[in-house]
DNA sequence: CATGAATGAGGTTTCATTCAT
DNA sequence: CATGAATGAAACCTCATTCAT
């Protein structure tokens, strides 16, 4: 019954894309495995060749996309030093990536809590590298005197959330480009570390 | 057969709890009305005496909720005509709510994608009252001088997701009170909106 | 909490027209007790104080309907002798009962079915009454070479079904009065039992 | 868990014949899926594979039936001009279907009521062809001078009541065969449309 | 006589998943 | 690798009925 010329990755592309979709818009309780099948062009229980269960599909997605992310983010920061230029730096790459990865920032910032509990913990050691690395920044700013702020982690938590919650709202055939809104945040983030303001 | 004493409101108050507290452990799709009517002391049947359906008890909780800040933020604002002193004001308004009421205003952030697009609507024609009134305050301080910034839209939107974010992280058991985080937020906002730093 | 001038038999005879109404819309099993209740005008739980059952409240509208109908037949055949006088009595009542209380002939003749196999076996036995007044007057008049035609339980059922079918499509609204009806139906009588037909 | 040697078709069969034999007893709001699921030899939800509802189960069974139905009595008519002969075809071809297929059309005759109005409607245009074609018989009798009647929707419905309740009363274990009872009804029929008796 | 509050049983339907072919 | 047929568990919801007040 295989169809000539399928072959996995191929396959397991349109699983993902369909995938990235369908938790887009329905979100993981509400989106189906026959939809899911359907909208990759197969049978609901072909997909069981791609993954062992629903919720393993939603977890690799989600660890996929924030390994790529912190990879980016890592090799972003590499050789720079200065906290000014590195939370810049930090604020570009994460708001490129809220905007280009839209869909998949998105269903991570509400699907963490579909997975068991075991997988949310791992998910959650990985997606705290993220907090950390912008939590240094701060705190090395700080202390070099650049920054200045009252409490860390509230900071952290506000930059962050603000961030991220573009993918809730950024529309891309809207007026603001990527670079724009890019310049627009790095500003923002540094007002709110109490850096010397840059003239607007 | 009707338990002695048992009466409407005292019941719907044991529902209404139980809803927001499985709600916002479980989520909308992931909760069950068995859940909810042992939660609240009845069998499932029971509960649509208390609602129609499933989704119309998460509708009436978020626009109830919505209702209430909106009503308080309205009547915080009153009389205030500084564009900073409202600001100031608005910020601590919600600030308060996603603190107090946190597990309320998480779920209100992460279900309206649960309604039907028709209660959704319904529900975004009210919430838009929120932004528009931070969109104001912030146009008038730019008017006048004393904000300064660049898209008013991308302003708006950071403020309001770090604000409304706190509800996500905010550990009501950990050291920060309610004032501090009040006053680490508007601190938080005018720096943002590009106001005379107050000093720290 | 009695309403100031509520009476039983009132109460019952709101009751027992919504009931009808009901009945004929919905049919016995799409029915329900809630909709009973608020077209009476009281609560589902008012009703158990004039029927002990949903089922037993069908089983009375049928019955009392079929004594009604009964009685009167008989009433109408008292004092004719000939088969051909009797016959017309016999189609002139039913007609009659299946135009003017169509709605009650009509859920008679659909929801025999929904009773409890003892209330149905009772049904039918007084249900019988019918078929046997209009067999012996089938009978007789074949006797007297007044009739004549093949299978007299044949001929019954199709005189019987083409009367009581009346009440499927019969539209009061309609172009076609009772009495037209009425010869129309005692003149097809005559015809299919093979009498002397009456010159169109 | 797949039974080895299953197939579509076969099991097809064997829920619409259980359906059929349902229907039949119990009437289609008092049968349940769980019933109809046992009797075909599958789980409940296995019948979601053959229909999406229950009442599209129903829509399904009585329009296959009526379709098949209206094909035979039009092949049944097909060269045939005599009104008289046309009449007998029509009555001998509908009196068979009433015996051999007494259930289904005992269903059918029942529960159109049961489906929502949309397929009601749907169902019912086809049902008119039924009615136009004796009707345009019993006109082009009367208008050749071989039938005579008062009027023409009266007699129609009472000759197709008469035929169609025989899957009411017909017992397939008594005396009565399909040859006689179809004589019968022809004579009968040709009685009522006032046709020139046969001699008994 | 009537209501308000609730029950318990059961109804249809959905859905992730399995597995012989 | 893929399908076709089915499962089993559970989901939401409906409804006749009960009974303290």
């Amino acid at each position: 019954m295989r169809i000539a010329g399928s072959n996995r990755d191929e396959t397991w592309n349109r699983v993902r894309t369909a995938g990235v979709d369908l938790l887009y818009r329905h979100g993981f309780e509400a989106m189906n495995t026959r939809q899911l099948a359907e909208a990759a062009g197969l049978k609901p229980g072909s997909l069981y060749y791609y993954f062992s269960s629903k919720e393993e599909f939603l977890h690799r997605l989600l660890v996929d996309l924030l390994e790529e992310i912190v990879t980016d983010l890592e090799e972003s920061l590499e050789g720079l030093t200065a906290p000014v230029e590195r939370l810049d730096a930090y604020i570009r790459t994460l708001v490129r990536w809220h905007v280009v990865r839209r869909e998949e920032t998105f269903i991570a910032s509400i699907e963490v809590r579909s997975l068991t509990s075991d997988r949310q913990e791992s998910y959650m050691q990985l997606r705290d590298r993220f907090d950390v690395i912008l939590g240094e920044i701060l705190r090395d700013g700080a202390d070099q005197g650049v920054f200045s702020f009252q409490h860390p982690g509230v900071l952290r938590n506000a930059i962050l959330s603000a961030v991220t919650a573009i993918s809730t709202w950024y529309d891309p055939s809207g007026a603001l480009g990527l670079d724009v809104l890019t310049n627009d945040f790095v500003e923002l983030a540094r007002r709110m570390a109490g850096g010397s303001p840059t003239p607007v």
